[in-house]
RNA sequence: GGUCCUGUGGCCGAGUGGCUAGGCAAAGCUCUGCAAAAGCUUCUACACCAGUUCGAAUCUGGUCGGGACCUCCA
């Protein structure tokens, strides 16, 4: 079955070709590391994550290429048109440097706790500042660029005159809003539309290298280019971000490596939508953001509680990539719930077993499973539609639990069946979407302590001592772990 | 102002013109010493108005509401 992807390039769905059959290029815009991630930022890296692993689960070789962008943006419209990472480090008296590291080892740590598998390369853009300044020579020899007191601009009126500059985003460069306000280099600039290449470096500021109009600093835009470009080619076949870098970054991109390499530079283009808090966007502009750190620790106004990792990377997949979601406490509880009652039927699953070549005493109810499991990889081929792979196994959780309860005869389904449900929950809960019990318990001594609790409890319960059975429960729940009795007298516990 | 997206049951959220999405919450039942868990059942909605169609949550137009981007942003 062919996958399919929503190619913001082209607006529609098409049928993933890579460029090269059985390898794939893909690069994701990665963090700005001046300061600390929110939960807004857990999006795209969980959504990349789980299309790194769709593709490598349908036998591509994926090369993934995400950056940490260490070297700052200039802000356009600040007063001093300062480097962001220099201007925080000021203010927290450290050096910039040290403040990246700080920034990269948090968002490393984070992606951990997501289970995100780490990208095959993670270039930094202060590691390619050599690339970042050839290519600018190159735009610059093709006419495409000017030089201003030391600064480069990228002529956006030139390109677009030969060029299909605004096809990303939809654009139209002469309905852009008319800003009002002065802005620092904006005077230098022949259009209003023109994005920087290069920015010369004011005497204070700190991170500067030297080039050819003298010491600045890159532009935004460029360092992607540049990476991507070195690592993936001219032309590589997945770029990704988030939408809202869809204007003007990706679409600067495309203007600068179609100059440089005569290619736009990505076949296909995936872009996912944004968590809002009450409706509106979680980002600077609004003050809103959720650190990651806030949502672990339920240290935030708007959380009743404290969220783990895999709460809110269940509470992504729930959801479309490309649709928005609202984050509330409410919404997390509910993905919280949700997550450990599948997660538990998942175990009892890997436990069912089955006669060798058995055959199926239930042919209606073998086909069910049979049925919900293959549509699982025909949701993933439909533009990655992983709450629709969530719906279907929720479908076969309660067909789970009744065989295990024997509601469902366990002869009602074949050997193959059951290998068939076993394997399949493996593959697309762990393998796929990411997910991973984090209850378990490696800890021999508890699980020793915890039979003999369970053992003395039996006793109890045989001799009709409730008071001491009632006891071992209700002390363990008030220590956080709960004690469930079976049908079969056994009992079972885990770490709420 | 320009470009685009969106409005689904108590809440969150899938939705390809005709077929129960799913989850959470709630209620009842079964199981159980009690509880928890689990199973079964119930609650069955598509902002509003008009149109296309045999048939629309799904297409078209309009009205109202929400949002994104146009500035750093995931």
């Amino acid at each position: 079955m062919p996958l399919k992807v929503y190619n913001s390039y082209t607006r529609q769905k098409e049928i993933f070709t890579p460029i090269t059959p059985g390898h794939i290029g893909m690069y994701v815009c990665g963090p700005t590391v001046s300061g600390e991630s929110h939960l807004g930022h857990a999006r795209p890296y969980i959504t990349f994550d789980f299309i790194y692993r769709y593709l490598t689960f349908k036998g591509n070789k994926v090369r993934y290429v995400r950056n940490i962008t260490d070297a700052g943006h200039f802000e356009e419209e600040g007063r001093e048109a300062e480097d962001k990472v220099t201007k925080k480090a000021l203010l927290e008296k450290l050096e910039p440097m040290e403040l990246v590291q700080k920034y990269t080892n948090l968002f490393h740590w984070a992606m951990l706790q997501f289970n995100c598998i780490e990208p095959a390369i993670e270039p930094t853009a202060t590691g390619h500042i050599v690339e970042q300044l050839n290519m600018i020579e190159t735009i610059i020899a093709a006419g495409y660029a000017y030089e201003v007191n030391g600064s480069v601009y990228f002529d956006v009126k030139k390109y677009a005159a030969t060029h299909d500059y605004g096809k990303l985003s939809g654009r139209i460069i002469d309905d852009l809003l008319e800003t009002t306000r002065e802005l620092d280099g904006q005077e230098e600039k022949r259009d209003k539309a023109d994005f920087a290449l290069w920015k010369s470096a004011a005497p204070e500021h700190i991170m500067r290298w030297k080039s050819p109009w003298g010491e600045g600093y890159p532009g935004w835009h460029i360092e992607c280019s540049a990476m991507a470009t070195k690592y993936l080619g001219a032309e590589f076949d997945i770029h990704g971000g988030g939408m809202d870098l869809q204007f003007p970054h990706h679409e600067s991109e495309i203007a600068q490596s179609t100059i440089c390499n005569h290619h736009q530079p990505a076949k296909y283009w995936i872009h996912n939508n944004m968590i809002t808090v009450n409706g509106r966007k979680m980002g600077k502009s609004y003050n809103n953001q959720i650190r990651l750190t806030d949502m672990f620790n339920g240290t935030h106004p708007l959380l009743t509680q404290p969220f783990a990792p895999m709460t809110i990377r269940f509470f992504i997949l729930q959801s479309h990539y490309r649709s928005p979601i609202d984050f509330s406490s409410e919404a997390l509880q509910a993905s919280e719930k949700a997550l450990k009652r599948l997660w538990e039927a998942y175990e009892v699953l890997q436990k069912l077993s089955v006669p060798a070549d058995q055959a199926a005493g239930d042919a209606e109810m073998d086909e069910k499973i049979v049925k919900l499991v293959n549509e699982l990889e025909e949701f993933m081929d439909d533009d990655f539609s992983t709450a629709k792979v969530l719906a279907n196994m929720f479908d076969l959780a309660p067909i789970i639990n009744s065989i295990k309860d024997g509601h469902i005869p366990i002869s009602a389904v074949s050997t193959a069946t059951l290998q068939l449900l076993q394997n399949s929950f493996k593959i697309y809960l762990e393998d796929i979407l990411g997910l991973k019990d984090t209850t378990a318990n490696d800890n021999n001594a508890l699980d020793g302590v915890m039979q003999l609790l369970i053992d003395i409890r039996k006793e109890a319960k045989s001799k009709k001592d409730y008071a001491t059975s009632d006891k071992i429960r209700n002390q363990l729940l008030s220590l956080g772990i709960a004690l469930k009795d079976e049908k079969d007298g056994n009992m079972s516990w885990n770490i709420e």
